[in-house]
Parts: structure tokens; sequence; C-alpha cells
DNA sequence: AATGGCCCTTGCAAAAATACACGCAACTTC
DNA sequence: GAAGTTGCGTGTATTTTTGCAAGGGCCATT
């Protein structure tokens, strides 16, 4: 059955009983509505109405047509309702995505959230690979680094994290403080797997620390976090991080260039939508306490 | 909710997740198909879908879509299903009406019917007034008299009947019987309340009777029937009527001229269905037995 | 019996929807 | 990485649909 209009018209000759009535609720011509019945009575080989001088009646599968079109009509109606109330309120899926890292951050956040909308379902969803907006398989993405700049997405600056070079207390107590630069180059180092890494911080590591004193390597930021934790040696960390530990030692205090833009990148097509923007207005209000 | 094309574009666009493969399976340009769903979107204020490269992925609200359209596309398939099958089977209900008096004949006639099709759901309507057809009161009516002549109904001649002048055994018994066209001028008749009654018959008693001595009238000709054979006097009765009576005494051998012919009429847009013709042709073959 | 109103029907012109064609971007494969 | 495939986006021409207006039938009322 192609050409559900021709349904709709149908529809409402059988629900009124004239062809004019039908075209007025239409608002189109009588003599549209007659190309309609026409066309949808030859393509089914049956009569739907009888003609006569008061208009239209129904026959048996025109009854059945009025039965069958009425409920389409009513949940069509109620999907347009759902639909624009849906644009309008905040309810339904909030999807998330970032990297692991910042989950500490984010989770309080999102519980935040719900307490204020609880109509909301949060997924909140991190892995290693970057989500795809555009594949609507987040709504909000939290990303680090280099501003994105894919087509179609909505970026925001949203904070920046200051990151500092520290260790562990049992790492100052058994290598010593190093107060030069001079000094750092012989002390052990703790960096990422991936020598190229772009972020400015590493890039100055490179630049300051010889490659062989960097004793402790790994692709994952926790990992290298809990290796600076255990005393493994000297290495970044975000200054909210290390402050809510106790035993860090500041070995110098954070450059201007080691700081990492986060950035909250939403898909142009949900940007707009009430879910998100109050998401996104939840979240920068709740950013006093906010991103390690 | 105008335009249920547009959702049923959106439909398949949704269910195959590219627009070009929704336009194949619906026949039309994929130009056509973003037109619709921009139109859509545009008149919900709401993105059904998300565009990427790889194709059309549905929002909240185009899965919300998704779900009802489906149900609604195989609502409507179903009824298509129905409707043809209701074109092609013989089931559903027959509406039948004739004047009261031919329901003895007609009635076995339809409990026949209903024998060779159980589907059918029978309705046989009688009145004085004329059931009228094209407001689709009955599929089938059982006409006497002139030969109907309404536009859009189909009339087929079905039988003659044959009436002949009948007077109870107790009236001859009290009155004697006519032998001559004279002596008739002497006897008391039975008569329709109308005296100008169009039926062939009537007329023919006009001319030959004077109306004073036609003593008993009535509107009911099952009235007019029981006054002759409880010997009110003499009057019509079918031949088949009559001959199943045992006390019924034949005045005058039936003229040519009485004759009533009947008529099956049906309207134009029901004259083709299965259903009507299944009736039609049974009540021709059942025909031998009938119609008093 | 005549008349006005309502409604359907149909030919023709205008308007709208559609197909076509080309361009572009992303992904795949060799 | 270069070529091929897939899929979306947009301006123009064509086809289809629609609106218009005149015609005719039926019904009810006068």
């Amino acid at each position: 059955m192609d050409n559900w209009d021709e349904i709709r018209t149908a529809f409402q000759v059988a629900r009124l009983g004239t062809v004019s009535g039908a075209a007025d609720v239409l608002g189109v011509h009588h003599a549209t509505v007659i190309r309609h019945i026409d066309a949808l009575e030859t393509r089914l080989g049956v009569k739907l109405f009888q003609r006569h001088a008061r208009g239209y009646t129904a026959t048996e599968a025109g009854e059945d047509l009025l039965r069958v079109a009425q409920a389409t009509d009513d949940q069509f109606n109620q999907l347009v309702g759902r639909i624009k109330g849906r644009g309008a309120s905040v309810s339904g899926e909030l999807l998330v995505t970032s990297l692991i890292n910042f989950a500490p951050a984010i989770v309080p956040a999102l519980k935040s959230f719900r307490d204020a909308y609880p109509d909301v379902i949060v997924r909140y969803l991190t892995d290693d690979r970057v989500f795809r907006l555009e594949y609507g398989e987040a709504h909000v993405a939290l990303r680090a680094g280099g501003r994105p700049n894919e087509p179609d997405n909505v970026v925001q600056e949203f904070k920046q994290v200051s990151i500092g070079l520290y260790a562990a207390q049992s790492y100052v107590d058994k290598h010593g403080q190093p107060r030069t630069a001079e000094e750092l180059k012989s002390h052990q180092f703790v960096s990422h797997e991936n020598a190229e890494s772009r972020a400015p911080f590493y890039a100055w590591l490179r630049a300051n620390v010889p490659a062989d004193q960097i004793v402790f390597r790994s692709s994952d930021q926790r990992v290298l976090e809990e290796a600076v934790i255990e005393g493994a040696g000297i290495g970044f960390m975000s200054v909210r991080e290390a402050s809510s530990r106790p035993d860090m030692v500041e070995i110098m205090p954070p450059l201007e260039d080691w700081r990492v833009p986060l950035w909250l990148v939403t898909h142009v097509d949900l940007h707009r939508t009430a879910k998100v923007q109050a998401f996104l207005k939840h979240l920068k209000e709740y950013t006093a306490e906010l991103i390690s």
C-alpha cells in the first residue's frame, strides 16, 4: 500500500460522508478528493464508497478503512504530541561520552543533573576511541586537547585543566627533590607510551629531560598516575588530582603552557534541543567544583 | 498532522538508515526523500535524523516515529488484505430487501445461500418504503411491478408472478361460483385500499367490476390474502400461493396481463462484487422452486 | 410543477512535486 | 594512497498533481 495520503483522504470522506466536507477539512479542492478516492478504489479494485446525490456512503470496505485510519490518525496525533513535547521538555536518554579519565569529575555532575531532571535517563560512555556524534553515538562529548573541528559539531570551550609535575613523598624520600632544571635531568620520570604525544607538557618533557631518564611508560593515563603515586618516578598530574592526595610533592609549579583545554562537543542537530541545552547549562553551573 | 506520505517516507528512512535505500523502496528519487524529511522536520521543529556520511541515523523522535509508522504500515497492509479479500471472497454482510410479501419465498433462498456461503451474515430487511440502494441501505433489492429505472442501479429481470382470481371454498359455498363476466359483477371483492393501484390486475378489476362491489379494502397485501382465505370476497392471489392452499377456488384462469414482473436491483458499485454476484447466481439457480 | 441549493463531475490552466544531473565528501579496497 | 563505491546535497527541467470554473443531477421547498 503506497500513498498513505489517499487513505487519509478516504478516511475524512468516510468520516464526514461528503466529498465537500472532507475537502474543507483537508484544505484541498473537492476535485482532489474525488481523484484520490478514484485512484484508491482503482488500485484496490474495490469500491470504498457508494456515490449518491447527498454525498458518499462508505461500503463495508470503506467502513473497515475508516476504523483503521481513525486509529492511525489518533496514533499520529499522539506521536506529534510526544515529538513536539520531547523537543521542548527535558526527558528521554542523555548520552554523554568522554575519556575514562574524566569519569571522577563527570559522574557527580551527571548525578546532580539527574536530580534536577528526574525524567532523564543518563548513559555515560567511555572508551579509548572517539565516539562519533554524527552517528548518534552520543549527545554530548567531553574532549581534551586541540580544539575539535569536525563539521556539523558545535564546539564550546569548557575549562582548562592545570597540569603540574609531581612525585610521591616516597620518591622524594628516596631520590631527593630536584631544585633546578639541571637537577631534573638526573631524575627518573613516568610518561606516556606514545613518545610523540601532542600534549604540550609531554613536549616539554621531551625537550627538558633525556629520553633514557623516562623509566616507566604506559598508554593509559590512569596507569601513569598510579605509577607516580607509587613512587615510580616524577610525572604529570592534574593540580586538582594531586591536591586531593596528601603525599604528593610538587616538583615544579604548573606552567601556563601545560594547561589542557577541555571542549564540550555536541552535534549541530541536537545542540538546540532543550535536553542538551539543559545539560550544558547544568554542567557549566556545576563547574565550580569541577574537573580533575 | 497532515501529509501522511511524509511520515511514510520518514518511516522507510528510519528503517533502512539511508535516504537512497528508502528512495529505492519507495520508488522515488532520493531528492524527494530528502525534501520529505526536511519538510517534516521543519513542521515538527525537531530533528528526526542525524545526517552523516554513511546515511541517516534516527534520533529519539525518529525512533518513536519508526515504531508508530511500523505499526501503521502493518495495519494498512492488513487492511488491504482484508479489503481485497473481501472483494474476491464471499463474506461479510449481505443486505437484501423486498416487500414483506416475498418473505416466504426469499427466506428459504437466503437460508440456502447461507448454507453455501457460511461466512456471510444475511440481513433481510422488509418495509413498505422502498430502500435506497444508493445510500447503501441494501445490496440487493427485489422489486415488483414496473421496471425500476433509477440511475446507478443495475436492474435484472428476474421472474414473473402469475396472478389469479380466487375465492375461498367457504365463499363459493355461500355465494356460488361466477361462471360469466356478467355474473362477476354481482359478487363481492377484496381489493387494495389504493383505488388507483397501478398493478394491471387491479386495473382490470376497476374496469370489470363496479366499485361498490369491492367490499373489503386494505393497504396491506397480507391482509387482503387473509380476507380472501377467510371468505370475505373474491380477490387476487398468486397462483403459487393459492395452489399451496387446499380450499382455494379458482374463479377465473390467470390472464397474461395480470402477470407481475419481478426485478433484481443492485447498486452499480456493488453489482460487480463477488458477494453480490454469488447471491444473484444462487438466487437464480434456486428459482425453480421460487416465488409466490 | 417549478426553483434554489447542495453536491458531484470534468476539461483546462496553474502550481507544486518530482526526476534528473552533477557535485562533493567519506569510506573501502587494492 | 589512488581509484572506486556509496550516499548526501542542490539547481533546473519535466511530469504530476491540484485548483478553478462551468455543467448537470438530485432533493427539498414553495
